[in-house]
DNA sequence: ATGTGTTTGGACTATACGTCCAAACTGGAT
DNA sequence: ATCCAGTTTGGACGTATAGTCCAAACACAT
């Protein structure tokens, strides 16, 4: 309700309505934030999570890519808070009479409340068995290639532009994913990532000292 | 509430109101049953989940182990049905003045629809990453552990006296679940097992070709 | 004791893992 | 084009792990 008075521009009235119905429909646990894409500034907000208010840059990374051919729409994607809560958020580009972007409505929803009673209901007469079968989810195989793929759409490079860093990086997501602890699966990531065996272990070795790189 | 009337044997007299308030308390979909473990059939049942009535069979393989010098409460452990519903069940020996076991008390869980609920709250507001972290279940080496430690739970033999069918038995879980893809993994089964490397792989042999033991 | 079936240590082979290095390659700067 | 720094690559090499094999030791019922 930070969003009424004088000040307002044209765009708040025309979209506050529907951020503060939606707000007030998914709770306290929803934000609903109006931005807009010139200025990245946030134009109005609801229920805020953080401490942002109007005014306030937008740190919308996603915002770049207001592609005017694309969709729209864009989500529901997860983003991580800095104290660990995960959040689901939703992205609408609204346009005004000239079809220019006029504005970006973000929907922010704290799922940890959900997961939490989730955990809970799950957990009641909690048998010793967690579950019965898979080490793996899934099969392995198909995680590099997830892993891998989802770098390259992050980053826009086509998998053979890769820069150097970035294979780096890739690798140490696979790492993280313990990927390596799996029999066999160098070849598969060698595959993948289309690197030799060498340049694989040469980056790996990297990843462990990273202190071995520059001066002295 | 099947076990009132007047054929009352001194034992449901003695604990049927536990049963029936258990009952009461956990609603529908917990199932509690009174068993004789020297007849081995139901002495009385409320809120029974298939067809049993008081008179039927137990089918309790877990009432072999009716140890006195072991604890008098078991579980909670995991049960499937035919269904596919899974329940928690706990279990107590309960002993009369003379300190024999006199009926066996169970209670049965059907977790299935806390599971639903739960995962209605997990997908809410899903996010397009279903998750992003770990290939393992926590540590595989301690799934080992598990996936043992239920056999011989299970079976009630105390691992050293297990059968050389047994360890066939736990060998194929740990295949199931995948465990010898993961690196240096032999040395610890060979370790959870207390078998030597050769047995091991004599066993895994037999497992691929359960053909070249007998005949011809 | 005797015999059958199983387990075991240890020798041995085959793969997979990891290191190393000289040669080839890449994308600029001259 | 030439040169250079950084990088990738194939392949040689050494080590570790994965499997195989077998004679001797063991367990246990007859």
């Amino acid at each position: 309700m930070e969003a009424d008075g004088e000040n307002t521009d044209d765009r708040v009235r025309m979209w506050a309505p529907v951020g503060q119905a939606v707000a007030l429909l998914l709770g306290p646990y929803a934000e609903v934030v109006l931005h807009d894409p010139d200025t990245d500034r946030i134009l109005a907000i609801w229920n805020s999570i953080g401490a942002r208010g109007p005014g306030d840059p937008s740190l919308l990374g996603e915002l770049d890519a207001l592609d005017p051919s694309a969709r729209d729409v864009f989500g529901p994607y997860e983003k991580v808070l800095a104290d660990g809560r995960r959040l689901s958020s939703v992205s609408a580009v609204l346009r005004g009479p000239d079809r220019k972007a006029a504005a970006v409505l973000c929907v922010n929803l704290d799922r940890t409340p959900l997961e939490q009673a989730a955990a809970v209901l799950s957990a009641f007469g909690a048998p010793t068995t967690p579950r019965p079968e898979p080490l793996f989810e899934q099969d392995w195989t198909e995680r590099v290639q997830h892993i891998v793929g989802t770098y390259v759409r992050e980053c826009g490079r086509p998998l053979e532009r890769l820069t150097r860093a970035d294979r780096l990086a890739v690798l140490a997501r696979l790492n993280e994913a313990k990927i390596f602890a799996v029999r066999r699966a160098t070849p598969v990531v060698t595959a993948a990532l289309r690197v030799s065996r060498s340049t694989l272990y040469g980056l790996l070795a990297e990843l462990r000292a990273p202190s071995t790189k520059d001066n002295t």
